[in-house]
RNA sequence: GGAGAGAUGGCAGAGUGGUCGAAUGCGGUAGUCUUGAAAACUAUUGACCUUCACGGGUCCGGGGGUUCGAAUCCCUCUCUCUCCGCCA
């Protein structure tokens, strides 16, 4: 949610760096501007006749205590009147309250300065390219055919115990996976990140918290007896785990990580994006939050760049980074890396990390604040990114790392999965 | 799931219809003292809305009601604790 002082004082400066994600937001930003200034003077008016009454009642309540019953129950008329007057008020100020905050939720959050123009994939701009694509063409077979031969994770029988894009992981495509989790868990703690197990349902008020309500509604598994979500993303407990919070100054930047699966209902999706891996309603993910000061926040999104970049290298795995495009962009972000790698049997690149800051957009529907040096308080600045999401990951590794002899497993990986190759 | 108790400021905890945004203690901050620290002492210390400012307003778990007036009375929801039941 952009906060409402920016959209009074720049509110054109909002609507020039929306048009980025090719959105027009003159009209909602005007009617947020509208809406606004009514409720700030209704609340002046509310406010002025709320004082009057509580001064009468004062009034009142003295003059009982002189013994001057006469002179109070006079008063106690304009009360009466008063009271009516404030109710109806204040059932207004509701009205226009709710009107702004739906016509402000509507907005996403507006592109740093340095996110480009454009309308979607195709207007991503390639940061670096980094790694040796591997020539394996004609030879190489896809992960889903790789799983099948050595017997690593079976699609059927997920569909038999559930649905389609709900795979069971067996053997040594169990164990790679479980190493991969404690791989990146501890690549992330030596960077200083402290590690969380985190629910994997949460109500509303995180999920609105974040972001992912009332946007995302459609995209999370939703469980009506208990009004509970399956969680799309750790980014959505982890970050919610500061809602509502006062935090010091001197702890900042928070920097948190987590493994979680990952839940998520992908309606509309179809064909090669979700053949095997490359698409699922459950997958495993390790997530790195930070909450920091406003001022750190673009270093800091830099520096896990960095880290991201290093655990790819660290699995040999050729990537590609991107700075997403306005209209490529999540809506709750400001500005959003991608890490892609390279599938060397599908001969394309595959999302596996997406890394972002959302400067004050979440902490501002959080009220996640700190106290800055006049003791006022200030929203944060959160940020979070993929460290890493594994079906891909697993995909790339299967695909790219295959030989004859079977499949070698990046050395870096080794202390983790125990062993060295799949065969 | 059944029965009971409870929810007050960062924490603990008083307050049962008016002068209560709320005693007191702890904690935090600043100062005095000290070579320094501790202790002691002094002062200060909630959030939010509105206003250029003075000021005004809201908030004692959420929502509703009674009353001129509610932290305090009533209804309701949520959550927590204790006991019983069930259970990894």
């Amino acid at each position: 949610m952009l906060e409402l002082t920016y959209l009074r004082n720049q509110g054109q400066e909002a609507v020039d760096a929306l048009a980025k994600r090719k959105i027009n937001a003159q009209d909602t930003v005007a009617s947020v501007l509208q809406l606004d200034e009514q409720r700030r003077n209704g609340q002046t008016e509310l406010d002025q006749l709320l004082s009057e009454a509580n001064q009468i009642s004062k009034e009142i309540g003295n003059l009982f205590k002189a013994g001057k019953a006469q002179e109070a129950q006079a008063l106690k008329q304009r009360s009466t009147e008063l009271k009516e007057i404030t109710k109806q008020k204040q059932a207004e100020q509701e009205v226009v309250k709710a009107a702004l905050e739906s016509k402000l939720v509507e907005l996403p959050n507006t592109p740093y300065h340095l996110v480009k123009e454009g309308a979607g994939e195709a207007d991503n701009e390639i940061v670096k390219t980094v790694g040796e694509i591997p020539k394996l063409e004609g030879v190489a077979k896809p992960h889903w055919e790789l799983t099948e031969q050595y017997d690593l994770i079976s699609f059927d029988l997920g569909v038999k115990i559930t649905g389609a894009g709900f795979p069971v992981y067996m053997g040594k495509g169990a164990g790679l996976q479980r190493a991969l989790i404690n791989f990146f868990l501890e690549e992330n703690q030596k960077q200083g990140y402290k590690e969380f197990i985190p629910p994997h349902f949460i109500n509303a008020a995180s999920g609105f918290g974040t972001g992912q309500l009332p946007d995302k509604e459609g995209q999370m598994y939703h469980m009506g007896e208990d009004d509970l979500y399956a969680i799309p993303t750790a980014e959505v407990p982890i970050t919610n785990l500061f809602r509502d919070e006062i935090v010091n100054r001197a702890d900042l930047p928070i920097q948190c990580t987590a493994y979680t699966p990952c839940f998520r209902r992908e309606a509309g999706s179809y064909g090669k994006d979700v053949r095997g891996l490359n698409r699922l309603h459950q997958f495993d993910k390790v997530e790195i939050v930070n909450v920091c000061h406003p001022d750190e926040s673009y270093a800091l999104l830099d520096k896990m760049v960095e880290h991201v970049e290093g655990l790819l290298q660290k699995l040999e795995l050729p990537y590609r980074i991107l700075r997403l495009c306005g209209g490529d962009m999540g809506f709750t972000s400001a500005m959003t890396y991608d890490f892609e790698v390279w599938s060397a049997a599908q001969e394309r690149w595959l999302e596996v990390s997406s890394v972002s800051n959302f400067e004050t957009f979440q902490s501002n529907r959080m009220k996640l604040r700190f106290r800055d040096e006049n003791n006022k308080t200030q929203l944060c600045h959160t940020l979070n990114g993929s460290a890493l999401a594994l079906p891909r990951i697993v995909a790339a590794l299967l695909e790219n790392h295959q030989t004859e002899k079977g499949i070698k497993i990046p050395s870096a990986l080794v202390p983790y999965t125990r062993f060295e190759w799949i065969d």
